[in-house]
RNA sequence: GGUGAGAUACUCAAGUGGCCAACGAGGGCAGACUGUAAAUCUGCUGGUUUUUACCUUCGAAGGUUCGAAUCCUUCUCUCACCA
């Protein structure tokens, strides 16, 4: 295929928090441009986590954009370094997953992973493989490749050594693993989130310690605020956008993003130019544009790239019956439930509430409805009959009881 | 190994014998206003239809007491200083 260099390396560095060694990626470019000679793009994986969302399409759909410039991707499951577990986040030491269940993770990834990756140009592996057969002998060997004082040069841990937090031995093997599969994988360039800078440099690193011929370029991508617009998108805090959702929760929960976040995730998960998005950007402020309408539209667009357009066009319509013309959704969790039964157990069963005395509460709050008529007695029973429950603005359940 | 300090609800953090289901802040949920945005205001935020009550919870297990998150004993873990 016929590109231009330097428009590539635009494409590829669009949104990217930093990008070590770029003249390493033109070149690779360049070869592939002239020889077809395609190289290696390393993105290590969670063995856990296989509900991707959108915080790591990020990374993906970088990932996809090499693909098309010649790039073979590694996609590394760390199934070995899983079990140190990334002293980034809360150092707990976690237990080395059975192989049944990490291959029903990676199957599970491969599900996700291959809505934006090409199949044929990504090559799915388990760093477990080659660690395993490192041997005690192979691990002391690794360790001496670094030192403490460089180790600690780490942001993280020199904060937690500076703070007296203690730091597990274990956490400084993490990095060099890390890189250890680079050595392993020989790759050419690897992708991750800032947090993981640390972690890429010592892939470069080692590569050179190991003679491997080569330094990967590395390519860092910033961490997607998640929807409260602080925090990391992360499974954890609830405030994701998981990439298996429905599309009616997809369309709620991009709508539910505050309009300064918008543009964020207009930057890094849209596919639309950075042209095209100052123009809207621009609409929004002089007024020619309804924020709501900007916001939209981004969610019809990841809605149609996860499921397709036609549930993205339904999606928006189904949304505005609930919340324009303020009628009920047309497909609601049904429950049947034996009556009569008390309206604040109904709605414990029915999963909307999860205690009877927050479901009290609630009803005092005014804020639970039968078939959209406000509750005013917290005593009422519900008799035989068929009644759309509702607790707030987004919860609702059928329920029959009989 | 020695000495000292600490462990409270989702998080931070008060409480040091009864007025404690436990102040306050953040977060979360809900209501008003809106565009399921932001900002703002308000209420709620352990459980149970005995709901001005009852049950469980203040690191764990015992004990003292009419009564303990609060006192005592042992244990577990964390931190600090010393070695």
């Amino acid at each position: 295929m016929l590109f231009k260099i330097e428009d590539a390396l635009k494409e590829i560095s669009r949104g990217t928090a930093e990008i070590i060694d770029e003249e390493r990626i033109e070149k690779l470019l360049t070869a592939y441009l002239d020889n077809s000679t395609n190289f290696y793009v390393k993105a290590g994986f969670d063995p856990t986590a296989p509900d991707l969302h959108l915080g790591h399409t990020v990374l993906i759909q970088k990932l996809a954009l090499f693909q098309k410039y010649g790039g073979i991707i590694q996609f590394l499951i760390g199934d070995f370094t899983g079990m140190i577990g990334d002293p980034t986040g809360k150092s707990e030491t976690r237990k080395k997953l059975d192989r049944d269940t990490v291959l029903a993770n990676a199957q599970s990834y491969k599900e996700q992973v291959f809505k934006i990756l090409d199949p044929s140009k990504t090559e799915v592996l388990f760093n477990s493989e080659w660690i395993d057969k490192l041997g005690a002998s192979g691990l002391v060997e690794l360790t001496t490749t670094f030192n403490v004082a460089r180790m600690l040069e780490r942001e993280d841990f020199e904060k937690r050594y500076k703070s007296q937090t203690p730091i597990s031995i274990s956490e400084f093997l993490y990095p060099l693993l890390q890189g250890y599969d680079s050595v392993v994988l020989k790759s050419d360039i690897e992708l991750g989130g800032t947090d993981q800078k640390f972690n890429l440099l010592m892939g470069r690193t080692l590569q050179r310690s190991y003679q491997v011929g080569k330094e990967q370029a590395v390519l860092m991508m910033p961490l997607l605020e998640g929807l409260d617009g602080v925090n990391k998108m992360s499974k954890s805090l609830n405030n994701y956008i998981g990439v298996t959702e429905a599309p009616n929760t997809m369309f709620g929960k991009v709508l539910s993003v505050s309009d300064d976040l918008m543009w964020r995730y207009y930057e890094l998960l849209s596919t639309k130019s950075l042209e095209e998005i100052a123009q809207l950007k621009s609409a929004v402020e002089h007024g020619e544009m309804h924020p709501k309408h900007a916001k939209e539209e981004l969610a019809m667009e990841i809605i149609a790239r996860y499921h397709d357009a036609q549930s993205a066009t339904n999606a928006k319509a189904e949304f505005d019956k609930i919340h324009k013309q303020n009628e009920l959704p047309t497909d609601m969790p049904s429950f049947t439930l034996e009556g009569p039964i008390w309206i604040a157990k109904a709605l414990v069963d029915a999963k909307l509430e999860s205690s009877t005395s927050q479901a009290r509460r609630d009803i005092k709050q005014g804020a639970v409805k039968i078939d959209q008529v406000k509750v005013e007695d917290e005593q009422l029973q519900l008799q035989n009959g068929t009644y759309v429950l509702q607790v707030g603005k987004r919860k609702f359940a059928s329920v029959k009881v009989s």
